[in-house]
DNA sequence: GCGTATAGTTAGTTAGGCTAACTAATTAAA
DNA sequence: TTTAATTAGTTAGCCTAACTAACTATACGC
């Protein structure tokens, strides 16, 4: 007998890979994969950010950060500079970086409302509030 | 400007290593992980199943299957037996693994409910639906 | 009976994290 | 003012949990 509770982590794990490959596939003509989309979109959406705050907001270690913004400056996605005292680097997104971002976003749009098809608009935001609550809830 | 579905994707991203990690703190009194987990309460809920069955079940590929059972044969928890031929394995709990399963639901259960405090129930349904929907989207 | 399909295994790779231990720069304290 | 402690980021090496390709053994269709 499982409570409602064990019933809705079991159904978010088993979403949990099939969604990943789904947006991973997307992502490849960018030779980008989806943790290193999370990166952009938080630059995309809050500005440039120290490694530190990256690695909170993400809920990330820091060295897992040095690796995904190595790659993306690799890529010209992003880069850094110097931040409030020589020990700090900000990330920020560049012109190129900016670009894709914004091209991706539009190609991901169509796979991301399909995947929610059939679900009133309603229901998703009650999920994503959901979802929020839970990161609360487990990062205090 | 982010679409409500991608808000909705955003967060269950975000969510997933912290969700996971706290899994598997609770489960590593029991030297398991939350992808062993996942199997042995499959077999719980469901009964025995072959690996092709439990690949289809949890969207993992075969090698993927046998990694999990080799561990938690080991582990004394599940073991296998003949199927309906000589090459089909079934997959079954021992004694010990459903004990142990019920021992673990059990030691779950705050964790699972203090991660949704403040959360109604049925919004918990309403969420544990959306996800079964993304699924089935995703996985036809 | 032979070619194809199916069940499971083995070997090796990958993404995407982690910890421990480090350097360089800054701040606090003696 | 020197010294100790803290903070930002890096490096090296590890782990989980998946993957693909290629294999063996058995079963099925014609």
């Amino acid at each position: 007998m499982l409570t409602i509770e064990q019933e809705f982590f079991n159904q978010y794990r088993l979403m949990y890979r099939p969604f990943i490959n789904l947006i991973n596939v997307q992502l490849g003509k960018y030779q980008l994969y989806s943790s290193q989309w999370a990166l952009l979109r938080l630059l995309m959406d809050k500005g440039p950010h120290t490694f530190v705050d990256i690695a909170n907001f993400m809920f990330i270690e820091k060295p897992s950060v040095t690796r995904l913004v190595q790659k993306l400056v690799e890529l010209g996605y992003v880069e850094t500079v110097a931040g409030r005292d020589k020990r700090e680097k900000l990330v920020q997104l560049t012109a190129n970086g900016e670009e894709i971002v914004q091209e991706i976003q539009a190609h991901l749009k169509p796979t991301m409302e399909q995947a929610l098809a059939g679900v009133s608009e309603r229901d998703i935001e009650i999920a994503t509030q959901v979802l929020a609550n839970i990161c609360a809830n487990i990062n205090r």
